[in-house]
RNA sequence: GGCCCCGUCGUCUAGUGGUUAGGACGUCAGGUUUUCAUCCUGAAUAUCGCGGGUUCGAGUCCCGCCGGGGUCACCA
């Protein structure tokens, strides 16, 4: 592999937004190629124009985009072996499919629609019969000149095997009679994939090759097409397939979701990228959290599994909660954009200190909202759900509240550069120690005391530590709440 | 149906003839003496798909079977 300058592509067919597996070939591929300090490209295979879907380059370019998969050439940026779509690229497909057709590895088929429809109603797994294989040069010319519609196919060997060394199945072998001559260009001068494929990569200088293994039965024909133009093939490796819970391929019906959902449901990019990776590589405990480049230096393409992988999302969360935690509660906020209304998103230092007591909990950026709802929004604070926790009568739990009141509203709040601090300061640490004292005095056990303060600021039994998010609430703000309940 | 690939805890996997078959996620239990989460500790879960061989010895090699998957379009 020393001897081949490395350069790799992602080639998704425009058809809708990236399967998550598609999407998991594509960081491999980039992995691949900044491993060896080669080039990474975007190549868009819409040979088929009844399956274009409006919108899905874009799906495409944002999925990169958003894992941080840069790309060296595209259709957006160019590059040496441009253009990078494939229904710009038609004049090379009929350029070699003409040379196909001169030394023999091709040839034109005249065969109805209909001849073929019948042909598969006899027999649902028939191959094409090569009706038109022998046709001889003058019965060619008169279709050809009477302006019969054709499509141009493979003259593939008859006998034999097709062997080759792919690099995560290992050595293959088919027998060539179970390829039949397939299309290499259709009836409207568009070529199928097959042609497409194999002139781009070579035109590309595409050393890897990484495609699903549903690909792998039809590589013999590739392997056909670069031996007859003379080319040496690219590295092939065929990867396996991501499966549903139920062993099946990953499917809509199984809730698959593609990366930018994934996404818009708060998963970060760095566990996106590392639940992927490990989703058929491993590397220590499966479960250290990496980076791109580090990720790029660990992995070895001939050490991809061989079995397809069932998607489990529980990895997926954990690794986002743990990517969470790493990083900073600034870098977060950044991220939060969406999921947080613009009026919180105006409170940036407040959302970062109570990023700071949630980020711990969350599991998906999607869940700080929720949870941090009431630093923002006053609660509904119910004396019933507060009685529920101090397990004493509305009484004393009335008279609990008035001692907690007192208590705090002797502390005095210090601006955060005074530089001073009170004994009696309106902190986390003297909020514990004072109100510990009241609660020894109160009758209260320490969890009917500061349970039911909990719910009494925040209208939840499950929050950060209470005085931590009394300190964030402010003491205004936190004596307010705890009047309110009592009136 | 033909051909091809795959088969170690629920999941991702380590394992290249000799290991008490290891780790991680998940699950359960305990601890960090206010909740949740984090963190820490511990536990359970795999007769290595099944059956034959080869070998002193097999998850590791061979054969058969079974199970799962892929493919057999003028779709990719």
């Amino acid at each position: 592999m020393a001897d081949t300058h490395v350069r790799t592509r992602n080639a998704p067919s425009p058809t809708g937004t990236p399967h998550i597996g598609n999407t998991r070939t594509a960081l491999y591929d980039y992995l691949i190629a900044k491993k060896y300090g080669g080039e990474f490209l975007l190549r868009i295979e819409d040979t088929d124009a009844k399956r274009f879907v409006e919108g899905s380059i874009e799906k495409i370019y944002a999925i990169h985009e958003f894992l941080g998969l840069t790309r060296d050439e595209d259709p957006l940026i160019g590059g040496p072996y441009g253009p990078y779509i494939q229904s710009e690229r038609l004049k090379y497909y009929q350029e070699y499919a003409q040379l196909l057709l001169d030394m023999g590895a091709a040839y034109y088929c005249f065969c109805s629609e209909e001849r073929l429809k019948k042909l598969h109603e006899d027999n649902q797994f028939a191959k094409y019969d090569r009706h038109c294989r022998h046709l001889t040069k003058g019965e060619v010319q008169d279709q050809l000149d009477s302006g019969a519609p054709y499509v141009i196919r493979t003259k593939l060997p008859e006998t034999g095997f097709t062997v080759w060394h792919d690099l995560v199945q290992g050595k293959l072998s088919l027998p060539n009679t179970e390829c039949d001559d397939k299309v290499l260009i259709k009836t409207n001068g568009v070529p199928t994939y097959h042609l497409a494929v194999v002139v781009d990569d070579h035109l590309m200088k595409v050393s890897h090759v990484l495609r699903g293994v549903e690909w792998m039965a039809s590589t013999p024909i590739h392997l056909f097409l670069y031996e007859s133009l003379g080319w040496k093939p690219p590295i092939l490796a065929h990867v396996p397939l991501l499966l549903g819970t139920d062993r099946s391929k990953l499917a809509k019906r199984h809730g698959a979701k593609n990366v930018l959902q994934f996404a818009e449901e708060g998963y970060l990019p760095e566990a996106i990228n590392n639940f992927l990776f490990y989703l058929g590589f491993s590397y220590k405990d499966n479960s250290e959290l990496l980076t791109l480049s580090q990720m790029a230096e660990i992995f070895d393409e001939t050490k991809i599994q061989r079995q397809n992988a069932i998607f489990d999302v529980k990895r997926l969360d954990y690794l986002n909660g743990q990517w969470i935690k790493r990083l900073s509660s600034e870098d977060l906020l950044s991220r939060l954009k969406t999921f947080i209304s613009a009026d919180w998103l105006a409170q940036k230092e407040k959302v970062i200190q109570v990023l700071n007591l949630t980020k711990e909990r969350m599991l998906t950026l999607a869940e700080f909202a929720p949870a941090a709802d009431y630093f923002f929004n006053i609660p509904i604070l119910s004396q019933e759900l507060v009685l529920a926790q101090s397990n004493h009568t509305q009484e004393e739990t009335k008279a609990w509240f008035d001692t907690a009141i007192t208590v705090i509203n002797k502390m005095t709040v210090i601006l955060a550069n005074a530089g001073i601090h009170p004994e009696n300061s309106f902190t986390s640490e003297n909020l514990h120690t004072e109100l510990a004292k009241a609660q020894v005095d109160s009758g209260f056990t320490p969890k009917e005391a500061f349970m039911s303060l909990r719910v009494g600021i925040s209208g939840r039994t499950v929050t950060p530590p209470l005085f931590d998010c009394m300190v964030i609430l402010g003491k205004d703000e936190t004596l307010k709440r705890l009047s309110s309940v009592f009136p």
